[in-house]
DNA sequence: TTGAAAGCGCTAACAA
DNA sequence: TTGTTAGCGCTTTCAA
């Protein structure tokens, strides 16, 4: 096993203290400039790896980012929001810890708890399905573990939030809906316990409102469980006595799964049925029909998510620094799936 | 603030040495059954937290299991794999830094520097696609840190790797392509530094051998790009003088931009061309038509990997344990993209 | 500009 | 079974 050098062995080597080396090495500014160029070439010379635990245990901080999120597979969202928080985070010096919460609660206090051992500089988080109680982020306030909240947020604990804007999107592409001459609209809606999905919900039947359409008709199929059982979906849709011509579905996997099982069943999108989707993920355009979707920013909320924790964790100040809500735009991508062929 | 409490708080309170208090804590057994009552109900009251920088800085080991996989989007796969390693790593009592390489040499040297240098008790590591020298596996070895290579190995470093059949996987897709009827087969492989496209490279020529077709012939189309140009790779499939009329993809996201392409210029699948992929991404089965694919284990391929690692990392003696190289099972999934509606 | 010394919070001999 | 002591490798006063 090859040798781990330290500062110790650098300081005896160069005959010169611990301290001045530890200083060197961080540049800091009171280190003559000799003594640094000696310090770094021997550094060089020994492969010298900084002890990080031992760097972080003196100076009480770490160069540590957990993240928590829902579940990562399937999900293009996250994935790529992620890409966009490493990025950032490679940029300023931190290293990124992901953790998955399964859309449980329990995990999410866990791994919260976990992170927050490991003293982490500041903790981002997307909530998961469950999560309505929030006593293990305020654990992370009370020590003083900056929290910036990303794409399903809450206004139930006052931290830094980056969302999208669910509702205009939602509004945005049942409006769009409407103007392609559906009449009958039906919501595939989340979990009522998340933010995105009330605000999603709340779009929808609000483009419905300022329509002039019946809201109290409008089909609305909550899903409990986000990997819904599109089949029995589908089959609600169907046996609806005034059969709706159009779906707007949550999530982009729902629209796949519902797209899926209409088609088993004959059914010719979007002449019997338009289906719409929500998230922009990539897979939307390659489908068959190429589905209409809600595009979210989503390398830009990690990257925007990212920073503002930084810059939460670097401020000597938080109090006057205050919390955000930033609110990214979302746009919707009309495609063949509500889109008649001869339709204009 | 919350004041953070120490094991030195409660040794006061309770009136004895820390190092009984550190012993209780981590329930030694030389430690009375009424001291350890004791200590916890007392760091119950704290809430209190084990400093885990301070424990793994003395203890000389941490917790940690640093993963560095290419890509997380667009690959259900590392995502299904990753859960398993988060699986087994909970139950075990490690923390998952999971960090991505982007499919580029250089980032992967600098996380897997990164992770070293946070002293991770073990290394998980899919290599990249441009990864072709190793010397950054070496220093983690040399720090005695373990590597297991998951999914993509390399036989140019001894380490322990749980990978998949894909030779078997490719040999047995591109067999039941043949049995189909097919005659004409193409490949579009992956970039041939990667192992798995070489396997699976060969076990396409392997299966036309075995069927006494001319693998001169055979078309192929090399993806250096993972992420390929699907319109030109069709173009190259549909200006062949002798046209394919079946055409076996690396990968499942290969294929689904394939048919999309395909369908776009007309072509029917399977009639005209059949269409297979491999990874058993549950979106093929989604798709229209739905994908024959090569099913591999990935969540097991997490666990497996994870296991093992965790053995190495925890063994006195690895030098007897010596490493292992296991190759877990691929089974393919025949679907209507290579199977005709009256073909049997 | 440099060094000495104390200490971060914990673990781990060694003694008692 | 418990306490004492000495670190782990670094940062950070305080003095020089």
């Amino acid at each position: 096993m090859a040798k781990v050098y330290t500062i110790h062995d650098i300081a005896i080597r160069l005959n010169i203290s611990k301290s001045t080396v530890s200083r060197a090495l961080r540049n800091h500014p009171d280190v003559s400039k000799d003594t640094k160029a000696a310090v770094f070439e021997m550094a060089e010379k020994l492969n010298y790896q900084k002890n990080i635990l031992a760097s972080n245990l003196a100076s009480k901080s770490t160069n540590l980012i957990g993240v928590v999120i829902p579940e990562i597979a399937r999900q293009h969202f996250f994935a790529q929001a992620l890409s966009g928080i490493q990025k950032v985070a490679k940029e300023k010096g931190y290293i990124v810890m992901v953790c998955q919460s399964n859309e449980e609660l329990q995990e999410e206090i866990n791994q919260v708890r976990a992170l927050v051992n490991s003293r982490v500089a500041g903790l981002l988080i997307s909530l998961s399905k469950e999560t309505d109680t929030f006593g293990h982020l305020q654990e992370a306030l009370d020590r003083d573990i900056p929290v910036v909240l990303f794409d399903r947020g809450t206004d139930q604990i006052e931290v830094s939030q980056v969302t999208v804007d669910d509702y205009k999107g939602a509004f945005d592409i049942t409006n769009h809906l409407i103007h392609e001459g559906y009449d009958n609209l039906a919501h595939l809606s989340g979990p009522m316990s998340l933010s995105i999905s009330q605000k999603r919900y709340q779009g929808f039947i609000d483009a419905l409102k300022s329509s002039g359409k019946n809201t109290a008709e409008a089909i609305v199929y909550q899903c409990d469980n986000l990997s819904l059982d599109a089949c029995e979906a589908v089959d609600r849709l169907l046996s609806q006595k005034k059969k709706p011509d159009a779906v707007f579905c949550m999530s982009d996997y729902m629209a796949i799964q519902v797209i899926k099982h209409l088609k088993d069943r004959g059914i010719k999108i979007p002449e019997d049925m338009a289906v719409a989707g929500f998230a922009g993920d990539p897979i939307t355009e390659l489908m068959d029909p190429q589905i209409s979707t809600v595009e979210q920013p989503a390398y830009d909320i990690g990257v925007q998510a990212a920073k503002r924790l930084i810059m939460e964790a670097e401020s000597d100040d938080r109090e006057t620094l205050g919390f955000i809500n930033r609110v990214l735009p979302t746009a919707i991508i009309p495609r063949s799936s509500t889109v008649k062929k001869h339709s204009n």
